[in-house]
DNA sequence: CGAGGAAACTGCCCCACAGC
DNA sequence: GCTGTGGGGCAGTTTCCTCG
């Protein structure tokens, strides 16, 4: 598969829209120069009709980091994956840019770095009215193992006691709940916390991280985040949950998730 | 001053072709 | 037929430039 099928490709797996920021590429050394080429593949594109621009609301400040362009049905056919699009006429860009655009990150990141593995990205799923922001369906490659499901839940909070007292304990209560109604099989269900600040530019890419104020930003976050984990989640199941700063979107297999009693591991899919 | 465009550069792969 | 090599093309990038 050339390249130029290969970002539809993801572009239809990560759920059929996506900004040229969110297809950077990793590998370039600059900034500017990750997204390139990405700009110039976006642009033929839209020029034969296989991705359509989502009008913005305002006037975006930066089109490269708010501008959401969408998978068409012939963008689908062009890669010969009609029945898997699912056409949704998406009147204006996405409601909440920053939280879509880490959404759409942290999917991205699974396809590239895990190519191997298959996944599926839900993003209205609910289990007893817990929504995660990203239900990711594994497939296992040995028949004998099962399905598993990746509940991700993208928090960006001023403060780490609400991201506990917001998000995992509704977790906690929905585990609970799957328990007793023995609904699912509570095994299968892993939930990754991808966390970051309220002041984080989430727009920033791996390349622009090595700024002395971005540096000095991602050790704050990462102290937070062992904050969190050190007072409140110590308790709980040791591999029901990760934890993960955004900051580390772009390394998902490398040894960057925290267990619930503070110990780095990495991802076992 | 920053986003985006143009042009120039680079490393890699492919393939023709020569020499054995 | 096998294999080493060198040119050409190209995907992807860097650097420089323009324009608002």
């Amino acid at each position: 598969m050339n390249s130029r099928k290969q970002l539809l490709n993801h572009l239809l797996d990560i759920g059929g829209v996506g900004t040229l920021n969110n297809f950077y590429s990793p590998f370039a050394k600059t900034h500017k120069g990750g997204l390139l080429f990405t700009r110039k593949l976006f642009k033929s594109y839209a020029e034969d009709g296989l991705i359509e621009k989502i009008e913005t609301i305002g006037k975006p400040a930066n089109k490269a980091h708010e501008v959401f362009y969408c998978l068409t049905k012939k963008g689908a056919d062009y890669i010969g994956r009609p029945n898997e699009y699912r056409y949704k006429k998406y009147q204006r860009s996405p409601y909440n840019i920053m939280h879509e655009s880490m959404k759409f990150d942290v999917a991205l990141s699974f396809l590239r770095l895990f190519p191997h593995k298959k996944f599926t990205f839900r993003y209205d799923a609910s289990f007893y009215g817990v929504r995660p922001d990203i239900l990711i369906r594994v497939e296992s490659s040995n028949p004998k193992e099962l399905t598993r499901f990746l509940l991700v839940e993208i928090e960006r909070k001023k403060t780490i006691d609400r991201v506990f007292h917001e998000k995992i304990k509704r977790y906690e209560e929905m585990f609970q709940a799957i328990t007793q109604k023995k609904s699912h099989n509570v095994s299968q269900f892993q939930v990754l916390v991808v966390y970051t600040d309220i002041w984080w530019d989430v727009f920033l890419r791996p390349q622009e991280y090595n700024n002395p104020s971005v540096i000095n930003h991602i050790d704050c976050i990462t102290g937070l985040l062992k904050n969190l984990v050190n007072h409140y989640c110590k308790f709980l199941p040791p591999d029901r949950y990760r934890f993960l700063g955004f900051h580390n979107f772009y390394r998902l297999p490398d040894v960057v998730w925290h267990t619930p009693q503070g110990n780095r591991v990495a991802l076992l899919l």
